[in-house]
RNA sequence: GGCGGUGUAGCUCAGCUGGUCAGAGCAUGCGGCUCAUAUCCGCAGUGUCCGGGGUUCAAGUCCCUGCACCGCCA
């Protein structure tokens, strides 16, 4: 039976752009699809767009689309994206396809026969600030443990998903396939969870509240909620309940997903499985985040890179290598264009780019522009050979363990031994000596087919740069070059017809202050019209007290003058002193919706921005009268 | 406040189940080569492995505690 490889990403909600993380996430299942087709196997790669729920629903009514239309729009984005760079999806799966709708349909209505959803109805103390339930022994003295205030009784009639039935099991099976959950951080993090009672999953939504959904078979006053929507896209995007599709990929199964994630898949999801009689998904495989100078990206504060413009800058390749080498699978990784370019230069321009260049102007001055036949290899070629045999299966293991880094590392310590080579064997020097042209040639032929080992090993990563390398070997037809033809040497051909070109992988200028040069505004909003901006109250506000909200870090609350006196709390504690801004005249939101903090009602919201050192007030140019209206 | 994570060379970080683990890359300095994208090769470093206790024959590596930063619950 040939061997089989099934990776999926995540569906990505619809509600935002794409953004690196989503980049990331679909490059490391684009290079695994990759990486296992070179090794033979039939391999399936799934992602797509979630799309159902409120938040969409919201933004829709917001930018006065139907949910479809605006879920149209923004999945239009992602499937866009991904040729992009270069994604090699198999299926693009949406949670409105019909026949996805339809699976989920007739797996609930499965699970309901079976008995393992139940209606029933949450009761409990609600708070209303924090929009969840309270067990009574989580209340301090009968109050929300969060903002002091006495939450309201209340009852809401949902279904549920019957998951306290299979916490016994979950666990036992974590315990026993050690890598079903991996790295082992997120492994533990999963028995962590598992240790606390598990409670049922609400699944439900009534349709008074929510319509954008899909509904219920068995009772049509109720849309399904989240997740027993959208995890289930991994078994329809493989034609699930039957077909050949399935049999052969559900079994070798490989979710892929970022750590934010991990609780609805490391739990809901196998516990469904269960539920519905399905073996579970073979591995979970969880990432960390790409933080953006030192700080997470944050869309507020506009540092939300978009993977596009760095492709655009740099190329794909190098994007594609960098995302790659730089973070260790698993953990968070900082990202930051100038390490971006450090890396770059140094591994791609310095140790590759230059390797390849200087090989094949070498072997078109010396040899005609051909690949050169070789003669037996010298001790000091064994050196090299050996070497690049044993790669593969050094880099198969890397990748296997999703260590990227690692199996990048390896490849480029092969690169650093091959320019080693070229310097220790001087090509230049045999060139000059015309009895010594048997040993040039052989040097030249096995710096060549160290390339094109270095080509195939890199290709996953790296395709659009490994094919191109390859045609510079005289190899127009990449589609031999897999990891079989690296198992032995010499496959390379004499006489193939080489080209020098243009670097590969030029060097790039970058100083900090080049890119403050490229001024564009990033992330406008939508446009408005006057009518709208003027429903926003902006007032003219004097400070009279200000003091720290207890057991917060960086709240402070502030009593101010805005013709009226008010309470307001603004998250500046660390940026500014309580005491110094007694007195200050601050511009004010003042009819927003109020909103408690830490227990504290807010009722307006300061005007401010970010600076490197944190907040900066908004100020007027001399003193003008509390309460006036900005416009 | 609760839960979790992180703290290792100037910088970015590797270091699995305790015993060549004190490392890599980049940056820095010096030397070599000239085929090459001012590239490549060689050599040279620097570290109280956050602080304090403890377990052990032996601890960045385990336990306790303190500090700092971060994330999630929000």
């Amino acid at each position: 039976m040939k061997k089989a490889f099934y990776v999926t990403t995540p569906i990505y909600y619809v509600n935002a752009s794409p953004h690196i993380g989503h980049a990331y996430t679909t490059i490391v299942a684009d290079v695994m699809a990759r990486f296992y087709r070179l090794l033979g196997y039939e391999t399936f790669f799934l992602t797509g767009t979630d799309e159902h729920g409120d938040k969409i629903a919201e933004a829709a009514a917001k930018a006065g689309e139907t949910p479809k239309a605006y879920a149209d729009r923004y999945s239009g984005q992602f499937r866009a994206l991904w040729p992009e760079l270069s994604i090699t999806n198999d299926h693009f799966i949406r949670t409105t396809d019909d026949d996805h709708v339809k699976t989920v349909q007739n797996i609930l209505q499965a699970v309901y026969e079976k008995g393992d959803i139940y209606f029933g109805h949450y009761e409990g103390f609600y708070c209303v600030g924090c929009e969840r339930f309270y067990r009574e022994s989580e209340l301090a003295d009968g109050k929300c443990p969060d903002h002091q205030t006495e939450p309201e009784y209340r009852k809401e009639s949902n279904y549920f998903f019957r998951m306290s039935r299979y916490q016994d099991w979950l666990m036992t099976h974590i315990r026993d396939n050690p890598d079903f959950i991996r790295p082992e951080r997120y492994r533990n993090e999963v028995l962590a969870f598992l240790r606390e009672p598990l409670e049922d999953l609400c699944i439900s939504r009534p349709k008074t509240r929510l319509t954008w959904g899909i509904t219920l078979p068995f009772d049509d006053k109720y849309v399904t909620y989240v997740w027993f929507d959208a995890l289930i896209n991994y078994l329809t995007g493989i034609g699930f309940p039957g077909g050949s599709r399935f049999d052969t990929f559900w079994p070798v199964c490989e979710h892929l997903i970022a750590k934010d994630i991990l609780k609805p898949h490391g739990i809901y999801w196998p516990t469904m499985l269960k539920a519905l009689g399905i073996t579970p998904y073979h591995r979970l495989n969880v990432h960390g985040y790409w933080n953006i100078d030192e700080g997470k990206m944050s869309k507020s504060r506009g540092t939300v890179i978009k993977p596009l413009d760095l492709k655009d800058k740099y190329g794909l390749d190098a994007f594609r290598y960098y995302l790659l080498r730089e973070m260790v699978f698993g953990l968070d990784s900082n990202f930051s264009e100038e390490g971006f370019v450090l890396r770059l230069n140094s591994d791609l321009a310095n140790d590759l780019g230059n390797l390849v260049s200087r090989s094949l102007t070498m072997a078109s001055r010396y040899c005609d522009g051909k690949v050169p036949p070789a003669s037996a290899p010298a001790d000091e070629d064994h050196i090299l050979i050996d070497r690049a045999l044993k790669l593969l299966p050094e880099v198969e293991e890397s990748f296997r363990g999703l260590q990227f880094h690692k199996a990048l590392l390896s490849i480029w310590e092969f690169v650093g031994m091959t320019n080693k080579y070229i310097v220790a064997q001087e090509p230049w020097t045999l060139s000059k000596d015309p009895d010594k042209k048997d040993r040039l040639q052989t040097v030249l032929y096995t710096v060549l087919e160290a390339i094109r080992f270095i080509s195939v090993l890199v290709s996953p990563v790296m395709p659009d740069g490994a094919a191109a390398l390859l045609r510079r070997l005289g190899i127009q037809d990449p589609s031999g070059q897999d990891f079989e033809s690296i198992r032995s040497w010499g496959v390379l051909e004499p006489g193939n017809p080489l080209t020098v070109g243009e670097a590969l992988f030029p060097r790039v200028q970058w100083t900090k202050k080049e890119e403050e040069k490229v001024r564009k505004l990033k992330d406008v909003k939508p446009e408005i019209s006057l009518e709208d901006f003027a429903r926003v109250d902006l007032r003219v506000a004097r400070v009279l007290e200000a003091e720290p909200v207890p057991r917060s870090d960086k709240l402070v609350k502030l009593k101010i003058d805005v013709g009226e006196e008010r309470t307001i709390v603004a998250g500046m504690g660390k940026d500014y002193r309580p005491e110094d801004l007694v007195g200050r005249q601050i511009a004010v939101v003042v009819n927003l919706k109020p909103a408690k903090l830490m227990g504290v009602e807010s009722h307006g919201m300061l005007l401010a921005t970010d600076r490197e050192e944190g907040l900066a007030l908004v100020a007027f140019d001399g003193d003008v009268r509390d309460g006036a209206k900005i416009r």
